[in-house]
RNA sequence: CGGGGUGUGGCGCAGUCUGGUUAGCGCGCCUCGUUCGGGACGAGGAGGACGAAGGUUCGAAUCCUUUCACCCCGACCA
C-alpha cells in the first residue's frame, strides 16, 4: 500500500476532550474519527486493524470448536418481553418502533436471539454441546460514553453463547473458553490476569473477566502476590480479618449492658469513646434498594467498624438491582435512629444484612436503636442471620487461598465468562429431549470480548509519547517503508524495489511515497506506530538503509543488498 | 439523571465581561518557487457568519429567553 494513495489523516493536535493515550494516538494517527457521544467512524487504517484482531478472535474461536453466526441486529421487542429484560435493561436498551409500531431494539447482547435460535433448531442431546457466536456492531445507550474506543456506545463486540446437556458439561466447556480466551489476549501481545468476577446482575454461578492491566483501566482489582488468586473488587473475598494483638489481659471484655453515648455517631468517635479498635465495633450502612417496577426498601447492613461495604456485594445480597444513598429524613421517617443503628431492637419490618465475618462474634458494640445509646457486649449468631459477605476488600489484607498480602491494581475489562446455567434457556422455554426422552432447558454459558475496545486496550499498554506502538498480530502493517528524499531517484528506486520483493514474500507494506520531508514522515511512522520501519535515505549511496524497531526505537543499519534477507530474519 | 463546563473555517484557540470598521490567530488545505535525515521557508490563495430558534437594539459572535449538541466528575458494562 501506497501512503500517498491511502488516506491517513494524522494531525499534530488532538480534540481538548481526548484524555487517554488510546484516544488520543487513535484519532490523531488517522484511525477513528468521531462522529458524536460514543459513536466513531473507523478510517481504512483502524478498519485494518480492527480486522486484524477480528481475525484473531475468530481463528482461535474455530480452532476452538465454536460456530460462527450473524444475528439480526434490529431485535423484536417480543423476546425480550419473554426474558422480562425489556423492563429491566432499563435506558441503555435503544429501543424504537418501525412504521406498523412494532416495538424493536437494537441488540445490546444477544442471549434472547441466540436461545431463540438454538430452540428452533436443536431438539436432541444427540446435538449438543454447541458454541455459538457472533463478532457484531452492539448498541448500548450508555450514561456515560468515555473514553474514546474504550466506552462507546456502538461497538464491536464477539458475543458467544454454549448450550450443554447439564451442568457440569458447561462448567467443561466454560473452562475450555478460559483456556481459549487467554490464547487470544496472548497471541494480540497482551498483559491481562484473568480474575473472579460479580455475576450477581446476569444471574448464574460463576464468571471471569479478563483484564488488561494498564493504570488507566476503570475497573480496580484485587491481586495476590502471594499467589495466582486476582478478583475484580466487586467479587473478591479475603481471610477474615484478625483483630489486634493485644497482651496478655489486655483483651477488650465487655459486660453486657445500654450506654449512654450522647452525640457519638460516627465510628471514630465511638472509637474514641471506649478507647477500642474499630474492629470490634459494628458499623450499620443503610442505603435504599431499588427493585423492578419502581419497588424500593430501606436496606441496612451491618459489618465491623475496621471495613468498608461493598457496595456491588451489598445489592447482591438483597437481589436489588441498585443502592442508592438514603437521607436522614427517610431512616427516620422508617423508624431508625440515624448514628444509633443497631442489630438489637432494630424496627420491625427493616431488611437486614450482616456481615459473614461477624458470625459467631460476641465482643461487639453497636448501636441501641435508640438516641444517644449503645449497646455493648452485643453478640452475633453463627448462624440463623441474614449473612453475606459485604466486605470491599483493601490492600493489605490477607489472601483467602495462600494468605499472600493482597494489593490493588487497574484494569481494563476485555473479555467476560459466564456460568449461566438456565437463566435464560427456562423463561424462553428453550428445551432438548434428554437421554430418557424428557424434555429439560439447556444448561448455558456465555462469554463475550470487546473487540473495538481491544484496540483501545492495546494501546494503552503499548505506546510511548510518540504515539501508538501496535503488537505483531495487531499492527495494520508489518513494516513501513520511509523515502527519504521521495525526489531522489536513487531512493526512490532502491524503495520501491524493497517494496515489492518484501509484498513477494507475503509482508504487508506500507509505503511513504509521500512528496514530505524527512522529519515529518518519520513522525507519522512513530505516531501510526507500525511495528518496523525501514528508511531509504542518502545512505543508500553507501548501500545502506536502516531498520527501525518501534518499540523503543532502536535502528539497525543493514546492507541494501541484502535487506530483504536481513528484514525477514528480524521482523519474524 | 445530579453537579460543573464548552459550542466561532477541517483541527486547536482568541474575540463575548464593557454590543459598533470587512470576525482574527496557529496548524492544515490549494498554487508557484526555493528546500530535502526529525513536523522547512517565501509569495499568493480558498474556506466560517459565530450550535439552533426567538427576542432586545439604529446596530448582536457579544445582552435576554428557549432549545440542542458535546465534554468533565459520580451510579453501568465488552
Amino acid at each position: 500500500m501506497r501512503f500517498s494513495r491511502y488516506l491517513i489523516p494524522t494531525t499534530k493536535e488532538a480534540p481538548s476532550d481526548a484524555v487517554l493515550p488510546s484516544h488520543i494516538y487513535l484519532i490523531r494517527g488517522g484511525f477513528i474519527q468521531s462522529v458524536g457521544a460514543g459513536l466513531y467512524n473507523f478510517l481504512p487504517l483502524g478498519k485494518r486493524v480492527l480486522d486484524r484482531v477480528r481475525d484473531v478472535v475468530k481463528e482461535e474461536l474455530d480452532k476452538a470448536g465454536c460456530l460462527e453466526v450473524d444475528l439480526a441486529f434490529v431485535t423484536p421487542a417480543e423476546l425480550w418481553k419473554e426474558s422480562g429484560r425489556f423492563e429491566k435493561y432499563g435506558k441503555e436498551l435503544l429501543r424504537f418502533t418501525d412504521r406498523k409500531e412494532n416495538e424493536f431494539v437494537l441488540g445490546p447482547t444477544h442471549e434472547e436471539m441466540m436461545v431463540n435460535l438454538v430452540r428452533q433448531s436443536v431438539k436432541s442431546y444427540k446435538q449438543l454441546p454447541l458454541n455459538l457466536y457472533q463478532i457484531k456492531t452492539k448498541f448500548r445507550d450508555e450514561i456515560r460514553p468515555r473514553f474514546g474506543l474504550m466506552r462507546g456506545r456502538e461497538f464491536l463486540m464477539k458475543d458467544g453463547y454454549s448450550f450443554h446437556k447439564d451442568e457440569a458439561d458447561m462448567k467443561r466447556e466454560f473452562d475450555h473458553m478460559e483456556a481459549t480466551y487467554s490464547r487470544i489476549f496472548t497471541r494480540l501481545g497482551l498483559d491481562f490476569r484473568v480474575v473472579e468476577a460479580d455475576s450477581g446482575a446476569i444471574g448464574g454461578t460463576g464468571s471471569k473477566e479478563f483484564m488488561v492491566l494498564a493504570e488507566s483501566g476503570e475497573d480496580t482489582l484485587v491481586v495476590c502476590e502471594g499467589c495466582d488468586y486476582g478478583a475484580n473488587i466487586e467479587a473478591a473475598v479475603r481471610k477474615p480479618a484478625e483483630g489486634p494483638r493485644y497482651e496478655e489481659g489486655e483483651a477488650p471484655e465487655m459486660t453486657r449492658g445500654k450506654f449512654h453515648t450522647p452525640g457519638v455517631k460516627t465510628i471514630e468517635d465511638l472509637a474514641r469513646f471506649f478507647r477500642i479498635d474499630p474492629f470490634h465495633l459494628v458499623k450499620a450502612v443503610a442505603k435504599k434498594a431499588l427493585y423492578d417496577e419502581g419497588r424500593e426498601e430501606i436496606v441496612v447492613f451491618f459489618l465491623r467498624g475496621s471495613d468498608e461495604l461493598q457496595e456491588t456485594k451489598a445489592a447482591n445480597a438483597v437481589d436489588a438491582n441498585e443502592l442508592i444513598d438514603v437521607t436522614e429524613e427517610e431512616l427516620r421517617a422508617a423508624g431508625l435512629v440515624p448514628g444509633f443503628i443497631g442489630i438489637e431492637g432494630l424496627p420491625e419490618g427493616i431488611r437486614y444484612v450482616i456481615d459473614r465475618e461477624l458470625a459467631g462474634n460476641d465482643t461487639l458494640i453497636a448501636g441501641a436503636n435508640e438516641a444517644d445509646y449503645h449497646m455493648v457486649g452485643v453478640s452475633i449468631p453463627a448462624e440463623g442471620e441474614p449473612f453475606a459477605d459485604l466486605v470491599a476488600v483493601r490492600e493489605g489484607d490477607r489472601c483467602a487461598k495462600c494468605g499472600g498480602k493482597l494489593r490493588y491494581t487497574k484494569g481494563i475489562e476485555v473479555g467476560h465468562i459466564f456460568q449461566l446455567g438456565t437463566r435464560y434457556s427456562e423463561p424462553l422455554g428453550a428445551t432438548f429431549l434428554d437421554e430418557n426422552g424428557k424434555a429439560r432447558p439447556f444448561v448455558m454459558g456465555t462469554y463475550g470480548i470487546g473487540v473495538s475496545r481491544l484496540l483501545a486496550a492495546i494501546i494503552e499498554q503499548h505506546h510511548d509519547e510518540r504515539g501508538c506502538i501496535w503488537t505483531r498480530e495487531s499492527a495494520p502493517f508489518d513494516l513501513e517503508i520511509i523515502v527519504s528524499n521521495i525526489a531522489n531517484d536513487a531512493e526512490r528506486e532502491a524503495a520501491e524495489t524493497l517494496y515489492h520483493a518484501l509484498r513477494e514474500r507475503g509482508v504487508e507494506v506500507l509505503l511513504d511515497d509521500r512528496k514530505e520531508r524527512f522529519g515529518f514522515k518519520i513522525n507519522d511512522f512513530e505516531l501510526i506506530g507500525i511495528p518496523w520501519g525501514v528508511v531509504v535515505g542518502k545512505k543508500i549511496a553507501d548501500g545502506t538503509m536502516e531498520l527501525i524497531r518501534r518499540d523503543g526505537l532502536e535502528r539497525t543499519e543493514i546492507p541494501a543488498d541484502r535487506a530483504i534477507e536481513e528484514i525477514l530474519g528480524r521482523i519474524g
